[in-house]
RNA sequence: GCCGGGGUGGCGGAAUUGGCAGACGCUCUGGACUUAAAAUCCAGUGGGGGGAACCCCGUACGGGUUCGAGUCCCGUCCUCGGCACCA
């Protein structure tokens, strides 16, 4: 076999005879990235007199198995986006770090017996090798790792913010315990009654935790989402996570005693329909309210509950269980007496954890007094819609009525809308002060505590006389010891419980010895504010300036997966809210924009080391360059929506990258120096299109866009001009950097393409003289011609009607109406 | 159960405000170049009918509004997320 005559010659390669352009990424794209890094291009300046711009992802996590192409897609958008808007005009920063406190690392070190800073750090570097091949435009000279004590200082100095403000607190309270990660988790790190991390069942375990009182700020959580631009489904999700509901708070005396029970309910109106009462197992009042007759009954009921786990208390088994109590309470509003039973439907840590139960007008209640015989009495009548009067329809209840109407059986009341009637309700029982309007929230406190090493130790010294004391702030960071046993000891303590170096110590405030606290900060607190540090990353005196924050904050974008959704974004949104309240800072949103990119799925699964279906990038670069897999990961879909990988179609962006660079490199050196209309036209219409498919952020279309553009020149005959191969370098440096710079210089600039600007768009090129009119016959398209852009709708009825192909269509029938829309489409009527 | 997203060729997907459905890419077929292949280029590629010009059908399904519906309204099915005994 004959070996074929190729020789590559820079750019060109000559092949049997003809020299031809090739397109060799691997030529072109290692030297750009040197070049950037040299000029400092990806650096953030506060001085450059252009306006900020912010652009930042959620950093990643460094785990061991390293970046795949379902990683790749946030980033890219975001790199592609930002170097947009450096074109544009702005003054980008685009940072990136390293989320790297948190359970995987220091599992992994406890198998490999490995110190976890060890292996965080090796995994840093091939993360940051990684992201490096992709060409991404980060700011590394502002990089942050969680884990390191210049970093964690600060979050220990937030902490102690947090705790001056009173919103950093210890309470004894059964929290949700993962058995297998053995450490407590926060309500958001439970998902369907199994932790988050591990999926192992959750237990209930009582310790004293710290708390943060991510409560208080609930109102302004939800509220505030008003402001943001983010999908509204993650608003959503934070609303529904926060779940406030408006209702009342209700006392209920107990027969023969002093005791009362208060109960929340979102229905007033439907006090006369309440027909028993509910109680929490877990309720204090439930061994004070208990008879002796019933006590053994309700005593083995309780341990029951407290044995079931929350998946088969909530999940598994909806199934209505109770007991009796033996008691009785006075409903306030008709003083009729009624039972107080105890069932695990009734969840203590919601509401007041009891209830009054209104079987015809709620689901639960429904299902409950069905399966134990207590009464349902009907108050509510639902109205006949178009009906006038308030007839009620008193019919036996198959199921619960949770619709509106008006009340029956309710004395006074009756005749009552549902709505008028919570309010008369409320404000009657009110007056004599047994009640009173309120609001509930589904969200907790958060459980800031994990009984883990690899976090940062939480700030606070137990002194036995002056309780729990601050570490001053100059003391700051509280060092975690470099220990050999960090493996969770799992009776509660944290593995720094066993150091004794580290435990004991003297109380800041009397001097005495005292014991420091053992607890850790959850993962999520070095990603609370990491956002605000890269303004600052290098403040060894603060943790930013406020120049500097107030300067580059809020971010302008932020880009993540939709994982993060409920977590992440609300646990950030209230450590700004609290920095502000605290006036570190001068802003309290602190995420202007949200973008979510899709997953990348391989057959139908998301892409994950643990499904051994991941697609390494690396071979993907060796093949076809940086640049393609960049412009692939933004072809492959709509960038929100979760995206099959598919290798074949690479291979259609890889062409045409090749395509795109033989044109330019082909074309410059016989450049004309003006443009033909015709080349004009095609460039302003393309720079529109794509400027508006990129605003819109429609980057699937904005690959097909460049797609259309080329294949258009190529089609013509004529020589190219400078100012079209310009702008198309232009066009592409935010998609394919490397490309872009490489035609760059073939067109003979010196420096980078990105010290140019985003090309402008002449209107006068989007209006063309002669458009094309579709012509329909009731609706259906029947011909199409091409008319002067200013003709009138009368010349152009007149033209199509002629029109021969219209004839069959228009023969003996009658024009009854005619459609024009102007310079699109004209439309005739017809009838018989 | 509740809340949200989605259903368009063989495939991924376009169609921004109701106005040419299927852009762009992949796949496949044919052709050019080549001793041959790769690469590249050209043509075709929703279904059906016809020799042809053309005609009919077609955006999950069933209705509706409209001169005109992938797009709006009502109902149904499927699918993917989120929440889930939150009173």
């Amino acid at each position: 076999m004959k070996v074929p005559f190729c020789v590559l010659i820079g750019q060109f390669a000559y092949i049997g005879g003809i020299y031809m352009v090739t397109y060799d990424p691997r030529a072109i794209e290692p030297k750009w990235r040197e070049f950037w890094k040299e000029h400092h291009m990806d650096e953030a300046q506060t001085d450059s007199g252009r306006p900020k711009y912010y652009c930042l992802d959620m950093f990643p996590y460094p785990s061991g198995s390293g970046l795949h192409v379902g990683h790749w897609r946030g980033y890219v958008l975001s790199d592609a986006w930002s170097r947009y808007k450096r074109l544009s005009g702005y003054e980008v920063l685009h940072p990136m770090g390293w989320d790297a406190f948190g359970l995987p690392a220091e599992n992994d070190a406890i198998k490999k017996k490995l110190h976890p800073s060890i292996g965080t750090a090796r995994n840093i570097a091939n993360f940051k090798e990684q992201l490096d091949r992709m060409g991404a435009m980060f700011d590394w000279s502002r990089e942050v790792n969680t884990s390191s004590p210049e970093y964690y200082k600060w979050t220990q100095w937030i902490f102690l913010q947090l705790f001056k403000m009173g919103l950093a607190y210890r309470k004894e309270m059964p929290i949700n315990w993962c058995p297998s990660c053995k450490t407590g988790l926060a309500n958001e790190e439970v998902v369907d009654g199994a932790c988050e991390r591990c999926g192992t069942p959750v237990t209930r375990r009582n310790m004293m935790q710290w708390m943060l009182r991510i409560t208080d700020y609930a109102d302004r959580l939800v509220d505030d989402l008003d402001q943001l631009d983010w999908p509204e489904k993650v608003k959503k999700m934070q609303a529904n996570w926060i779940g406030r509901s408006t209702g009342a708070r209700i006392r209920f005396a107990v027969v023969g005693a002093e005791y009362e029970v208060e109960v929340f309910t979102t229905r007033p109106d439907t006090l006369y329909g309440a027909t028993y009462m509910v109680l929490a197992p877990e309720h204090p009042l439930v061994q004070q309210i208990t008879t002796t007759e019933q006590l053994a009954q309700v005593e083995a009921y309780v341990e029951q509950t407290l044995g079931k786990s929350q998946l088969s208390r909530q999940i598994i088994d909806k199934t209505k269980t109770g007991v009796f109590t033996g008691a009785y309470a006075v409903n306030p509003i008709n003083q009729e007496q009624i039972p107080i039973w105890i069932a695990d439907y009734v969840l203590l840590d919601y509401g007041t954890g009891a209830i009054m139960a209104v079987p015809a007008h709620d689901e639960r209640d429904f299902d409950f007094a069905k399966a134990f015989g207590l009464q349902i009495r009907q108050v509510i009548a639902p109205v006949a819609q178009g009906s006038a009067s308030d007839a009620v329809n008193l019919s036996e209840l198959t199921e619960a009525y949770t619709g509106l109407g008006r009340l029956v059986q309710s004395g006074a009341f009756n005749g009552l809308t549902v709505e008028d009637a919570k309010e008369r309700i409320v404000s009657t029982l009110a007056q004599k002060g047994i009640a009173e309007q309120t609001v509930s929230y589904k969200l907790r406190d958060w459980v800031f505590a994990r009984q883990r090493y690899w976090g940062e130790p939480i700030p606070v010294v137990h002194c036995e006389d002056c309780g729990i004391v601050p570490v001053p702030e100059e003391d700051l960071p509280v060092l975690l010891p470099e220990i050999e046993q960090y493996e969770p000891t799992g009776t509660g303590d944290s593995p720094l419980a066993a150091i004794e170096s580290f435990v004991n110590t003297t109380c800041p405030s009397c001097k005495k010895p005292a014991r420091r606290e053992t607890d850790t900060m959850p993962q999520w607190a070095g990603s609370c504010w990491y956002f605000l540090r890269f303004t600052d990353p290098h403040n060894h005196e603060e943790p930013f300036s406020r120049e500097n924050v107030n300067y580059w904050m809020p971010v302008d974008m932020y880009i993540g997966g939709v994982e993060h959704a409920v977590l992440h974004l609300l646990y950030a949104r209230f450590f700004t809210k609290a920095l502000y309240d605290r006036k570190v800072i001068n802003f309290d949103e602190p995420f202007t924009r949200l973008f979510n990119q899709g997953m990348m799925t391989l057959n139908g699964v998301k892409m994950s080391k643990s499904k051994g279906n991941v697609v390494s990038p690396e071979e993907l670069i060796d093949r076809y360059g940086t640049d393609t897999l960049r412009m692939y990961e933004l072809f492959v879909g709509p960038p929100e929506i979760d995206a099959e990988w598919n290798p074949r179609a690479i291979e259609g962006v890889y062409r045409f990258l090749g395509k795109t660079y033989r044109l330019i490199v082909e074309s410059a050196p016989h450049a004309t120096k003006t443009a033909s209309t015709q080349l004009q036209k095609l460039r302003h219409r393309f720079v529109h299109q794509l400027t508006e498919r990129l605003e819109s952020f429609r980057f699937n279309t904005v690959v097909s866009a460049f797609m259309e553009y080329v294949g258009a020149l190529q089609d013509i005959s004529e020589p190219l001009d400078r100012g079209t191969l310009e702008t198309l370098t232009v066009c592409l440096a935010p998609f394919a950097p490397h490309l872009a710079e490489e035609c760059y210089r073939t067109l003979g600039h010196d420096e980078s393409v990105f010290a140019r600007s985003w090309p402008n768009v002449d209107p006068a090129y989007l209006i063309d003289e002669e458009v094309e009119v579709v012509v329909q016959v009731n609706g259906k398209i029947r011909d199409r011609m091409m008319v002067d852009r200013n003709s009138s709708e009368e010349h152009i009825a007149s033209r199509a009607s002629g029109l021969e192909t219209l004839a069959a269509h228009l023969e003996g029938k009658t024009i009854v109406k005619q459609i024009y829309v102007p310079g699109k489409l004209i439309n005739f009527v017809v009838r018989g």
